[in-house]
RNA sequence: UGCCCCAUGGUGUAAUGGCAACACAUCUGAUUUUGGUUCAGGUAUUCAAGGUUCGAGUCCUUGUGGGGCAACCA
């Protein structure tokens, strides 16, 4: 079978065939370069598809390298998140994950090789003292007075840092470029800087750590990563990225920017995630809420549905908010292919059939999943009393494009009968406590001889038969579409009160009682459920809702 | 007010000097034992001005608008 169209190429796309095609580079090597000081995120999956989707594309490989230059920030518990979520979204790192502190030597012998060269200086002032001689945008720095030491002084001193003579804050390696150039980052960024922390893996080895300039571009040289792909705001970094690696004499890896991902109603910053986290706004970094890769499999999102998202917004330059709902269209396609249907009744009403022998119990076969008939068949019991949805009812019907249940207005209950509401009763709120119905006996789903013609078809289960659980209902964690985009209003003031609600003793088909933790399933006609991983017991499922159905319905 | 990047329907992304298209969203209609799915169709797009060219969304100039850059963060 031939695909219909073969997409067009994007930008990166398009470098990386020049280049294999000019014979600049046999095979490519791309890599996914995470700092482990928090969760991936949806923008995260984006890179991650691209690095590994492009290695893939090319016959090449993809590194998985964790860039752990800052350990007051970083730790293991990151490390292994990251492990997991990158693998369940279904790719293969090349050998083992890489540490940027495996490097920490070499990278001490490229500072030292800088010193010798002239390139790099020890300076003895404060962050205050260099941020005030850096300039401005739009005017030019001035040299720090430490700037001509000898190669020999810088030696010492670089010696010195390494072995702790000094405390924090009391020197930094800089190198020597150009204070007055129109680059901020070229004026004498700073290279090292002590801390005398311990590390997630090198412990108390280190008291000096490289920045991420002086650490970033030469991990991905080590590696000879061929192409070093990174989000726009490090476009400006790309001339220092160059400048070490020309000074360094080492591997050109070359650094291509594009745009991140961006969805409205939620944030992406790692940081004001973390603060969600530790404020207790959400339930961890796996709240179904989060836009975290862990939240989004906590709350069944399949890695196909996330891939294909990754693969359909697409790669530029250009700043962009991607809709939510187009996320939700990934994973409703996927879903709609692969999750069983199944009965299930959120806020149940009483049906009595009153024509149906009271203690008389059917089985009643019914599909799978409409869109695969591979995936078979399995039989619901079927009896006098049913459960139907609160929303399936009204004491009146509103007009001739009401579809459900209502006095004189009849049904299908779906792969059941038709039935015809008689009657309800309420107490005295005015509230429906039991509907009344009478089934026609001959419009049995399969073999209707009865010429009935229903509008509408209700889900239902059978109230002796039914399956009580929780099911978490979510929606948008924030009201916003852009929480994060107000100068004087904090992200958190835009917070949804609603985006969780816990209902308690839902109506389940009885066989849901044995759902395993991941499990998928489509609620017919409410939208797709998955079993949460947390807080499901054996037998006592805990269902969240991934997403609604679709709702076409115009009133 | 310096340097860098960007500008195509409501949202994304194509068109690589030659008929502005695809997906989502939206609207019609058909089918449907899920108001789901599926199918058919509709609405809607090149920031502005000038230039080059037989021909410009694409190249050039200027302007406008948006974003980024002054952490001992990455």
């Amino acid at each position: 079978m031939e695909e219909a169209k073969e997409r067009s190429l994007h930008f990166i796309e398009q470098i990386i065939e020049e280049d294999l095609k000019s014979g600049k580079h046999a095979s490519i090597i791309t890599r996914f370069p995470p700092e482990p000081n928090g969760f991936l995120h949806i923008g995260h999956a984006k890179s991650i598809c691209l690095n590994f989707g492009l290695a893939q594309k090319y016959g090449g490989v993809t590194n998985l390298r964790f860039d752990d230059t800052n350990p007051t920030k970083e730790d293991t518990v990151y490390v292994n998140s990251i492990l997991e979520d990158v693998k369940w979204l279904g790719f293969e790192w090349e050998g083992e994950p890489r540490f940027t502190s495996d490097y920490f030597d070499i990278l001490y012998n490229f500072a030292v090789k800088l010193i010798q060269k002239g390139l790099a200086y020890v300076d003895d002032q404060s962050a205050e003292e260099i941020a005030s001689q850096k300039g401005t945008p739009t005017e030019p720095g001035k040299e720090s007075p430490f700037r001509n030491r000898t190669v020999e002084e810088n030696l010492e001193l670089f010696g010195d840092m390494k072995s702790g003579k000094y405390r924090e804050g009391e020197k930094v390696l800089r190198a020597k470029i150009d204070m007055a150039h129109s680059n901020m980052h070229m004026r004498d960024p700073l290279l090292y800087r002590i801390k005398h922390a311990a590390h997630h893996r090198t412990g108390n080895d280190w008291c000096i750590y490289p920045m991420y300039d002086f650490a970033h571009g030469q991990s991905d040289s080590i590696e000879e990563i061929t192409h070093s792909l990174c989000t726009l705001e490090f476009e400006v970094h790309r001339p220092l990225y160059n400048w070490l690696i020309e000074h360094l004499e080492i591997y050109p890896s070359r650094q291509i920017e594009f745009a991140r991902l961006n969805l409205n109603y939620t944030i992406m910053s790692k940081r004001k995630l973390l603060s969600l986290v530790e404020q207790k706004a959400v339930d961890g970094w796996d709240d179904p809420r989060m836009p975290t890769i862990s939240g989004l499999r906590r709350r069944g999102y399949t890695p196909e549905s996330i891939r294909n998202f990754s693969e359909r917004v697409g790669i530029a330059k250009r700043n962009n908010v991607i809709d939510v709902g187009f996320l939700e269209f990934s994973v409703r396609e996927h879903l709609n292919r692969i999750a069983p249907r199944v009965m299930a009744v959120l806020n149940p009403l009483r049906l009595v059939i009153s024509n149906y022998d009271e203690g008389k119990v059917e089985m009643l076969e019914t599909i799978n999943n409409p869109e695969d008939e591979s995936m078979g068949s399995r039989e619901l019991p079927f009896s006098r009393e049913l459960w139907i949805e609160q929303d399936d009812f009204m004491k009146e019907a509103p007009g001739k494009k009401y579809f459900r249940l209502a006095p004189g207005c009849s049904v299908r209950l779906k792969s059941a009968y038709i039935i015809t509401c008689d009657g309800f009763d309420e107490d005295e709120n005015g509230n429906v406590t039991t509907v009344y119905a009478s089934y026609h006996a001959d419009s049995k789903s399969g073999s209707d001889t009865s010429g009935i013609k229903a509008k509408g078809t209700i889900h239902w289960v059978s109230c002796q038969h039914a399956f009580d659980a929780e099911v978490r209902l979510y929606d948008r964690l924030f009201n916003d579409e852009n929480p994060d985009g107000h100068k004087d209003r904090e992200f958190m003031e835009f917070l949804n009160p609603d985006s969780l609600s816990i209902v308690q003793n839902c109506k389940l088909e009885p066989g849901l009682a044995s759902a395993k933790p991941g499990d998928g399933f489509q609620f017919q006609r409410l939208g797709y459920f998955s079993v949460d991983n947390k807080y499901s017991l054996p037998g006592k499922p805990v269902f969240n809702r991934t997403v609604t159905l679709k709702d076409g319905w115009k009133k």
